[in-house]
Formats: structure tokens, C-alpha cells, sequence
DNA sequence: ACGGGCGATGTCAGTTGCTGTCATCACCGT
DNA sequence: ACGGTGATGACAGCAACTGACATCGCCCGT
């Protein structure tokens, strides 16, 4: 094709995937990500914003296909069950890449600067979330709340599927976290 | 008293409050705050980890007082109550710091990086949460998503609370909003 | 009262994340 | 062939953060 070989960008997110696993985030400079990658530092900070971002590439498509699940799921679904269906066939995707799962959690686990820009990406979703409900009719603080507490049981039934040796299957968690929030807000 | 003037911390962190309402947070060099606070940018670093933790002073007493008070709830609350009690009384305490509350969150939604900051302090809350109610016999995932959901519900009345012109009454919101979360979890 | 330990602060040098600016280098259409 | 263009490199510079060492009074024991 070009000049250069191509995709820059996704050769970037290998090499700091790689290189973050082996000596850890902070012992790992830009400069090294990029030289592994075979270009320079400058053109990272040209594809993502931080040292951090190159671990969300795909937050833009999940957040998408949430949002789409949401739009399209049919009328007779309550806002909880659109929610909690949307985020089931996001685990399902989720789970066909297990192995990257596991190891971008395990570099995300092992280092709070991660973990505070997964919380904002998951913070995101819920925003976003809750932005479709609303076009679905859903008045706040339906909407808001709805959407955070699908989150909430998204990150919870994740680091179940994580934890788990005997790989379970992802979506069952979810539902089954899901009816387990449902027991627990009744309360008394 | 002492060679120097005392509570260094409390005037690094009065210097940034204002400084970062007054020219934002990424144009406020740590620099300027010590000045500010008559004191060096080393000193700063050796009170605050970074230059986003100075705003997040008093997140430790807050855990504190979560902790305990869901601790020393009676037996007879179920989980959730116990959490929505304390959440209320935590709402109580906010509420007596009306104006710091205000400007402190204008500046933390002003910038990513501070709200990123604020999320990971929150899932800290609700990590010490879950803790607590697994300490008082309930087990996981209902430990777990008791508490995240009880955030989630907080978070969101702290806003409305916030947003609102006629102060309304923060603990109230936030009771209320308990009663909107048990109305959408039960679905159909 | 005096000397030394000690805690809080200052000074300095260095690394790294991140940005602005300009140069370079093929490819592409005309 | 030629100039435009998009991706990359090279370089300089700022600010966040860290480690090492110096300084300065206060306090405690003798």
C-alpha cells in the first residue's frame, strides 16, 4: 500500500498491550511502545491522546452497539430489560475474546491510572445510556438511574466472569446479576 | 508555634480550590499554587500525590463516616437500608458545606482528569462499602452490588442537588431516589 | 543552658508525558 | 513531470513528578 506499513495505530495498541504486561504501565515509556511498533514516540501522541488511551480503542464500538441495542429493542421491554438485554449481547461479544479480556484487565487491574480511565469510559456508557432511554420516553431520573445501575451490574458480573477458572458464560452473569439487584433493592 | 506557619496542607489546598476556579485546572501550574500557599512545589508533592489529589482531602473522612455508620446500623435494616442511611447522613454533612460543595464540583466538571479522580473515589467508597456489608453477613454479589447500586443512587441526587437553584434537601434526594431505584429495578 | 536529634521545608538535578512547529517523504491526480 | 497531500520524523520546550541532599529551628535529655 503505502509509504509505511500499515495499520500504525493497531500495531501501537499491540506493542503497549505487550509491553504494559511485561514490565508493568509505569515502567513502560511511550518512547519504547512506539520503537517496538516501529515508529516514533511523536506519532503515538498523533493516534492517541494519552499513555493510557491506547488500552480503550475499543470503547468507541462498544458504547455504539449498546446504544443501538437500547434504540432497537422492542417497545414491550421495560427500560431495565433494554438495558440489561443491551448489555448481555455486549457480553457476548466480550466473550469471544476472552484472552484479550483477561489480559488487558489483568494491566488494567495493576494500576490505578488505568482503572480511574476505565471508570470514566464505563461512566461514558452510562451516560450514553441513559441519553437513549431518554429518546425512548423515559423521563429522569428513570433514565439516569436505569442506566447506572446497569453499569454497575455490568462491572460486577465482568470481574465475576473474570475471576472465574471455569470460564461461565458472561451473559447468564449478567442476567443472573441483574435479578440478584432486584432482590436486593426491595429492601425490608 | 512552630519555624513556619501552620496547616501548610489546609493553605495548599484553599490555594488550588481557588486557583483552579479562577484560570482552570490545566492553566494552574503546581508552582503557582505553593506560591500561592507560600511554600515550594516539592512541599506540595510531599502533601498530595498529585496535582489532582489536593481536591480530594476529605474523601478519607467521608469513607469513614460511610463505613461506620453502616456498621452501626441496627440489624434490623435490611442492607439497603442501612446503606441508604448512611448515604443520607453523608448527604446531611455535604449539605452543611453548601458553597465549598458547589465550587468544588464546578471545577472537577470542568475537567476530565478531576472527574476521573472523583469516579475512582467513589468505587473506593463502594469497594469499602461491600467490605462493610460482607463484615454484617451478607454475601457476595449482593454485597457487592448493594453497595455500587447505593453509589450509583448517590451520585446521581448529588447532581440533582446540585443542579438545582432552591436549595432542596440533599438527604431527602437521595431517600427519593432510593424509592425511584427499587421502582426501576422491578422491570416489567 | 546546651548540644544533638529530628521533623518540616528548601534546593537542585533528572526523567518522562505531552505539545507545537517545521521538515521530509512517498503517493496521487492532473 | 509536477505540485498537492497525508502520514511520519526531528527537535525544542514546558510542566508533572521524583530522589538526594542541605537547612533550619524546635524539643528533649543531660
Amino acid at each position: 500500500m503505502g509509504r509505511w506499513e500499515p495499520n500504525a495505530r493497531g500495531r501501537l495498541e499491540l506493542a503497549a498491550l505487550a509491553l504494559y504486561g511485561e514490565r508493568g504501565f509505569d515502567d513502560t515509556t511511550v518512547a519504547e511502545i512506539a520503537a517496538r511498533a516501529g515508529l516514533t514516540e511523536r506519532t503515538f501522541f498523533r493516534y492517541f491522546a494519552d499513555k493510557r488511551e491506547v488500552l480503550f480503542g475499543g470503547a468507541g464500538a462498544l458504547q455504539e452497539l449498546l446504544v443501538s441495542a437500547v434504540a432497537n429493542a422492542p417497545d414491550s421491554l421495560s427500560p431495565i430489560e433494554a438495558v440489561a438485554a443491551a448489555l448481555e449481547s455486549a457480553g457476548a461479544l466480550l466473550q469471544e475474546r476472552r484472552e484479550f479480556a483477561l489480559q488487558r484487565q489483568a494491566v488494567i487491574s495493576a494500576n490505578a491510572e488505568l482503572q480511574e480511565r476505565e471508570l470514566i469510559k464505563l461512566a461514558s456508557l452510562a451516560s450514553a445510556l441513559a441519553d437513549t432511554l431518554r429518546r425512548r420516553g423515559v423521563s429522569d431520573p428513570a433514565a439516569s438511574l436505569t442506566a447506572e445501575a446497569g453499569i454497575a451490574v455490568f462491572k460486577i458480573a465482568f470481574e465475576r466472569w473474570v475471576g472465574e477458572t471455569d470460564q461461565g458464560d458472561l451473559p447468564e452473569i449478567i442476567r443472573a446479576s441483574f435479578d440478584e439487584l432486584k432482590a436486593v433493592t426491595v429492601g425490608t
